[in-house]
RNA sequence: GUAGGUGUAGCUCAGUCCGGAUAGAGCCCCUGACUGUGGCUCAGGGUGUCGCGAGUUCAAAUCUCGUCACCUACCCCA
C-alpha cells in the first residue's frame, strides 16, 4: 500500500476561490498602505531566535512553547526559527540597516506568513498570515490615532463592518511596572478566589489575569481596574494626558471605540496605547486585528531609544469574518471543437485569442460537443466558439452566446474583433 | 498541555443505542436518450482499507480496549 499524504496539522490549503479572496484583500491593503505612506517590505520567514526572545518576552507562550525551530545544519549555526510575528522582525531589519541614521521617521508595511505551534482551532492556525504596519521615530498620539484609523480603514475597504474597537493604555515602562506590582499585591491577597490559571498567571504574567474568561476572575479584574484607573494611581501625568488626548482625537475623528481598562496585550514589548479589534463572526479567537505602542522595543533589541507604534491584522480571521464566498474566475470564451481533425485549428484560435488578451480556454479531454457545452455551462462561460467541419470549409466558425441562447456564423479572420465586441457589450449590459 | 465532540463515497450525512447476508441516500461528476448544441427530464455509471490496530463473537461499521486525525472550547493570540 502506497502512503498517502495529508497537509501538516494547522496548515491550510487556499482553494482557487480562497486564493482569489486572499489576493483581493492583499491588493486592497497595498492600496491603503500606499495612501497612508507605508512602504512594503518583504522579510524572510527565517529569523534568529533571539529576535523574538528579547522582544516578545521569554515567559510568553509564543516564545516558551510555540516557536518552530529549524534544525541546525552545523553546530556553528545560530538558533533559527520560523518567525511567529512581524513587529520584532521589522525592528531587527530597521536596526540592522541603521535606518534611523538615514531618516528620523520610518513607516513600513508587510504581508506574509507567520508560524506558531499552537493547537489549531477556529481562527487559529500554525501557519497564518499577517497584514501589518509599523512606524518608528515618533511618540505622537497622532501616530497612534493614525494606526487605529489605518487598521479600521483596511477593514472597511475589505468589507468588514461588524467590528468593535477596544483601546487602553498601559502607561510607560515605569507605569506599567507600577501597575503590575499593584495588581500583584492586590490579587495576591485574593489569591484563593482566582481560577488555577490565574493563580499561575499571578507569578508569571499578572497582566493576563485582566482578560481571563472566568466570570469570577473577570469581576475581580474589573473591580481592580476601575479602582486603579479612576484613582489614576499608577499612570504618570504625562501618560495620562496623552491618553486622554488620544481619546479626544478618536472622538473628533468619528471613530467609535470602547475604553476597556482591562485590555492588555500578551506581548511584553507593548507600552502606552494598546488596541484590539474584534468581530462577533468568529469563535473564541475573535481578535481580527491588534496593536499598539512599543516604545522600549528598539532599545531592548540593542538600538537607540526610539519610540514606535504598529498593528497587525490576521488575514485568515478577516476571511472568516467576511464569510463571503468568492466566485470562481471563469474565462469569457470557450472553444468547442467537433472532431479531432479540427482540434489543432481550435488550438491556434485559442492562442490567437489569448494573444489578443481574451480570457479563453478549450477542451482537453476529447469530449463530445454536448460535453463541451455542458462544461462551458458549468464554468459559467458566456461565449462559445464552435469549430465545425462544414462551416470551417467556408472559412466560418459559430459564435454562441450562452446567456442569450443565440448563435451567429463569423468569419475566422473577424473572430477576435467580434468576440471583443461581444464581451464589451456583455460588460456594458451588466 | 487539558476537556468534550466527531471520524462511513469527491462533498453533506443516514445506519452504530439493541452485532446478522452484496453498507445506503442526496449533491457533484461522467455517459446516453438527442449520430452537430448547454440549462429541464429520464435511464445508466460506486473495488468506500466504514480513520487505524488489537480483542470479544459463528458473525463487527455496530460491542470493548488502544491509537491516530479532525472540530470546538480551555490556554494563547492576529
Amino acid at each position: 500500500m502506497i502512503k498517502t499524504y495529508k497537509s501538516i496539522r494547522g496548515t491550510y490549503d487556499f482553494s482557487p476561490e480562497e486564493a482569489c479572496q486572499f489576493n483581493k484583500i492583499a491588493e486592497k491593503a497595498r492600496h491603503i498602505f500606499a495612501l497612508y505612506g507605508y512602504n512594503e517590505i518583504i522579510l524572510p520567514f527565517l529569523e534568529e531566535e533571539g529576535v523574538f526572545v528579547r522582544s516578545v518576552g521569554e515567559t510568553t507562550d509564543i516564545v516558551e512553547k510555540q516557536i518552530f525551530r529549524i534544525a541546525k545544519r552545523n553546530d556553528s549555526d545560530s538558533d533559527i526559527v520560523l518567525r511567529p510575528e512581524g513587529t520584532a522582525q521589522v525592528v531587527r531589519y530597521y536596526l540592522e540597516h541603521a535606518l534611523y541614521k538615514q531618516s528620523d521617521f520610518n513607516k513600513f508595511s508587510y504581508i506574509g506568513a507567520m508560524f506558531r505551534g499552537e493547537r489549531p482551532q477556529k481562527g487559529r492556525l500554525r501557519q497564518f498570515h499577517h497584514i501589518g504596519a509599523e512606524a518608528m521615530g515618533s511618540d505622537s498620539i497622532f501616530l497612534d490615532a493614525e494606526m487605529i484609523s489605518l487598521a479600521l480603514r483596511l477593514l472597511d475597504e475589505i468589507g468588514i463592518t461588524e467590528r468593535k474597537l477596544n483601546v487602553n493604555t498601559l502607561g510607560c515602562q515605569v507605569d506599567k511596572e507600577k501597575f503590575m506590582s499593584l495588581l500583584k499585591k492586590d490579587l495576591s491577597a485574593r489569591r484563593n478566589e482566582l481560577c488555577p490559571d490565574c493563580q499561575r498567571r499571578l507569578l508569571k504574567n499578572p497582566l493576563r489575569i485582566l482578560d481571563c474568561k472566568q466570570e469570577n476572575c473577570k469581576k475581580i479584574a474589573i473591580s481592580f481596574c476601575l479602582s486603579e484607573t479612576t484613582g489614576k494611581t499608577y499612570l504618570c501625568d504625562d501618560c495620562n494626558n496623552k491618553f486622554q488626548e488620544l481619546l479626544k482625537l478618536l472622538k473628533s475623528s468619528n471613530i467609535d471605540y470602547v475604553y476597556n481598562p482591562c485590555l492588555v496585550r500578551g506581548l511584553d514589548y507593548y507600552t502606552n496605547t494598546v488596541f484590539e479589534i474584534t468581530s462577533t463572526a468568529l469563535g473564541s479567537q475573535d481578535a481580527i486585528g491588534a496593536g499598539g505602542r512599543y516604545n522600549n522595543l528598539i532599545k531592548n533589541l540593542g538600538g537607540p531609544d526610539i519610540p514606535a507604534s504598529g498593528f497587525a491584522l490576521g488575514v485568515e480571521r478577516v476571511m472568516l469574518a467576511l464569510n463571503k464566498s468568492q466566485a470562481q474566475i471563469s474565462p469569457d470564451v470557450f472553444i468547442a471543437v467537433i472532431g479531432e481533425n479540427l482540434r489543432d485549428e481550435g488550438f491556434k484560435m485559442l492562442r490567437d485569442l489569448r494573444s489578443a488578451g481574451v480570457h479563453c480556454d478549450m477542451d482537453y479531454c476529447a469530449k463530445s460537443l454536448r460535453g463541451q457545452l455542458r462544461y462551458a455551462e458549468k464554468k459559467d462561460i458566456n461565449f462559445v466558439v464552435i469549430v465545425a467541419d462544414e462551416e470551417y470549409k467556408q472559412g466560418l466558425v459559430i459564435l454562441k452566446d450562452m446567456k442569450a441562447s443565440t448563435q451567429d456564423k463569423v468569419k475566422k479572420e473577424d473572430l477576435i474583433e467580434v468576440v471583443r465586441g461581444a464581451i464589451a457589450d456583455g460588460e456594458g449590459a451588466a
